[in-house]
DNA sequence: TCCACCATGTAACTGGTTACATGATTAC
DNA sequence: GTAATCATGTAACCAGTTACATGGTGGA
């Protein structure tokens, strides 16, 4: 029963999440990938369409005729709405942090229906911390390496110090704007 | 002669920016990308070793063996040299500046030997004007779209516009401190 | 002695990109 | 009527991940 189950991607979370409100085109979800910042996670035909066939085998989503009967479009089922917000519990870990912080806040956009503020506010509180002490790792490589590395090194090092803050301070704005 | 060379994939051109200046073994190569900010592109023995490979058939790096005759390290060839100052000074594009400003930060990190500070000034020039406009279009989309999105979601964009802001504070920073 | 880490790879699988192909509909 | 965009896919190619396999070396 559970090997039925072909593994989910990350596409596949972020299509289900994409459409939980409101169903959409197969070509309306590659346009909003193609448009929007979605397009770090992929978008092409050739990646969304077979992900579509993965999730409606999986019975993630499914297929609605409308109305003329030429056009359909995907709707995420019971199943997957449960699947989606399984993944949007996970808070987040110190390596996906490592890994940049993008498919965090993506996860985090699409919470609104499906959890309580006092989830969102949860998985805030952890991102931060977790955010915190990868800085403070960072800054203390920084203040060792800085000397051994050529000027542009520093300087884009320094990018990536300046851009976790940044990140830091939207937890916070964010954390204010729920509570 | 064009056609023996294989496409030069991103994971290729980072790895001779990162020996451009000091030799190293595949093993510390594949060390870095996993200790740092660098794993974002890749890093897993199955790429950085076919990586080598290819840079090997492409002439754009060599093995050389050292003192014991046991290890060797790799070292960037005159051809890799000229290759990777290619990709350095080409300048930021729209859509690279679209798809996340991680690569073109990257790149500059790689500059300091290899491009002089007229170049490396422009760079940043193009990279902040390409950013601002970018930032201008989103801030304009959200405007018009923040109504119709839910509140996790108009978070998680503005995200997006502090992430792009920090950025762009960045090349300023970088400017200031190179001109 | 044994564990952790240095060091180098291979193979199966899988998913993504690029490019192509097709046809309907809408707007000018 | 024709160009752009909506809409749905396919196929070849390729690169990357995961997991496995092997052996050396340095220190507790």
């Amino acid at each position: 029963m559970k090997d039925s189950f072909k593994k989910v991607t990350t596409l596949d979370y972020i299509i289900i999440g994409l459409i939980q409100d409101k169903p959409l085109t197969g070509y309306k979800i590659r346009k909003t990938f193609e448009d929007t910042a979605l397009g770090n996670f992929g978008g092409s035909p050739g990646s969304i369409y077979p992900a579509l066939k993965r999730l409606i085998s999986n019975h993630l989503i499914e297929k609605e005729t409308i109305s003329s009967g030429l056009k359909s479009h995907f709707k995420i089922t019971k199943t997957g709405i449960r699947l989606l917000k399984l993944w949007l519990e996970e808070l987040p870990e110190d390596e996906e942090v490592r890994k940049g912080i993008d498919l965090l806040v993506l996860k985090f956009a699409f919470m609104d229906p499906l959890l309580n503020k006092k989830q969102k506010l949860e998985y805030l509180f952890v991102l931060k911390i977790k955010l915190d002490n990868y800085l403070k790792e960072l800054e203390a490589y920084f203040h060792e390496e800085k000397a051994s590395m050529p000027l542009s090194g520093q300087l884009a090092f320094q990018h990536g110090l300046l851009s976790y803050n940044s990140t830091l301070d939207w937890c916070r704005l964010a954390i204010k704007t729920l509570g």
